[in-house]
DNA sequence: CCAATAAAGTTCAATCTTGAACAATAAAGT
DNA sequence: ACTTTATTGTTCAAGATTGAACTTTATTGG
């Protein structure tokens, strides 16, 4: 019995024969099809993902700064300053500059950005509910707090290796 | 109460009052930061996610075709084009034209590559295990059979949509 | 007050991903 | 047999993302 476990990279004991490995998998492939048709049904804003999720963000927490914002979707914040000027180009958020740092720029949706985010959210709204709706409310629930206890250990692996590195 | 329904563009009735959608949130965020954690620890190896999905898929459907793969990752076909090729190069994969269709090449793992692999799904088990140990068994399961639903609904959308353009 | 350190944002080069146009081969229809 | 249509894989240009180096502004410690 011992003989099994001494060899990790043994082909016995695959990851797919572990339940949990499994249902990850699944997760994590349905979040990428989700992903995917979210992308396609957006298009009709002519906006993406990644776009959609700082216009949440931003209508939710208005005059976020960058840095903050950029923290909050786990990106870098080269990425933020590559791409909301041109969110601001296409009139859809504003940048100003905060009166007591000068060093933060501070972000605001405008009239046109509320619409779009709001048409935006409508889209994934629906696209949420349609695909989850044959789901009982009760598994749904069970599922979210199970993924917020994930996020949680999850981030604490992430601080961990940050500042490891 | 007819007035609330009747604007759906309405500020009131907020994406996140909607349990499924908290839900589906807490579900996307969990993996987002799964995959970047992942990504960090996979970095010893000198592989990112996307070359591990194509090495479990070898692993586990040796002599598969370019497109079934890219099929499978739901992913372009021009990615694979794109990626393939390195992997070749570093020795981790081999690709062998078919014999009686001279249009498609069939892909296999070389030694090496059989040994990044297990390294590299030893490092992904480990982590999965270690975020989900916590999740009763039933919990994990329960989750696992709800995604495959997910999977299959939008699976269907998404050939839908593919044919309708 | 001044030097050192930290933080916010930008720039840049490298890498990844995608979709469209293309070449080669196979399958179908006539 | 032969023209048309599909399929497989490649190429290329455009867009997205990242990490490191850099600039500007704040904060800290002497």
């Amino acid at each position: 019995m011992n003989k099994n476990q001494a060899l990790p990279s043994d082909a016995r004991s695959l990851p797919w024969d572990h339940p949990r490995f499994r249902s990850w998998i699944a997760v994590a492939r349905a979040c990428q099809l989700m992903q995917t048709v979210l992308t396609r049904e957006l298009a009709t804003l002519d906006i993406k993902p990644p776009h959609l999720d700082i216009l949440i963000n931003l209508f939710r927490f208005e005059g976020i700064s960058q840095q903050e914002l950029a923290r909050k979707l786990l990106v870098g914040r080269s990425n933020m300053s590559m791409t909301l000027p041109q969110m601001e180009k296409r009139g859809l958020i504003e940048r100003r500059g905060d009166k007591k740092d000068k060093r933060v720029l501070r972000l605001y949706l405008t009239e046109e950005g509320r619409r779009v985010t709001q048409s935006a959210m409508a889209i994934q709204t629906s696209l949420i509910e349609r695909t989850l709706s044959e789901e009982p409310l009760e598994q749904c629930m069970a599922m979210a707090e199970s993924m917020e206890r994930l996020i949680v250990r999850l981030h604490a692996d992430f601080d961990d290796e940050a500042e490891t590195a």
